[in-house]
DNA sequence: GATTACGTTGACGTTAACGTAAAGGTGATG
DNA sequence: CATCACCTTTACGTTAACGTCAACGTAATC
């Protein structure tokens, strides 16, 4: 039996986008369903990658980024020399993540500040009006 | 005395990033720098607002989205509707903020594993070679 | 067998975020 | 005063990531 299999539409639907966009991740290389006939036929992987893709778009990837991020996973590592190119992208990557969580806290202080100041001006409308 | 004060170039240097990309984010509204005749003059705050801009950008926001937050830090608001919509907004960027952390999450559990793998390949591939 | 629902491949349109000249102003310097 | 080094505005070019038709195939259904 094959694991699972979704209609296009199907992987639109459960991930709230349009068969457009997954048609382009396809086109882009980040996808390549298989076919019965002329009809795309997705796996659970391509489920899987779909997942990813989307994952490295909420973080500010590009397709391209993304693509070799999920590359990366497929044990497409021949020799010596490219596992430790590998093993460098990966700590690239890693990198910036770990920035972007410097970011994201950063700003959640920001926003936690913006907030504390909201409630004290909501504070004083409250006071005025029951003095007033 | 003025606080202190930037050109357009000595911004774009500190920050790595073009003239051509600070008069964007003017003509877009998200800087509005003071003028000695024709040439533009960047206040401390401007600088502030500079570096803002670019942390949203690493978050992968929008200039638009960037600006709406950065417009949030000064108490523009009004009356107590607008007080609330504020908080409304904050509370949105911060349920995003939480999503990142935890796509981050994941993607460094993925990354890691997929290093393990390219790590335990190599330790195959030292064996080998000491082995032959 | 015509409609409906779903799929396909082009191909052109659109928006964001700049890049890249072009053409010129301004002030110090050899 | 000509040459830099820096600044200005205007305007067209570019790339990513799709949106939006158009024109068509196919399979079930009324």
């Amino acid at each position: 039996m094959p694991d699972q299999s979704y209609s296009i539409s199907e992987l639109a639907a459960e991930f709230a986008i349009t068969t457009r966009a997954i048609r382009f991740y396809e086109e882009k290389g980040l996808l390549a369903p298989a076919r019965k006939g002329q009809q795309r036929i997705y796996s659970a992987s391509d489920q899987v990658r779909l997942k990813l893709i989307l994952r490295g778009k909420r973080l500010g990837f590009t397709l391209e980024e993304s693509r070799d991020l999920i590359d990366m996973y497929d044990p497409a590592h021949g020799n010596v020399d490219q596992l430790q190119r590998l093993i460098r992208k990966i700590e690239d990557k890693e990198a910036l993540l770990q920035r972007q969580l410097r970011d994201i806290a950063g700003m959640q202080r920001d926003l936690n500040e913006v907030r504390q100041r909201c409630n004290d001006a909501l504070q004083t409308h409250s006071k005025t009006a029951a003095k007033g």
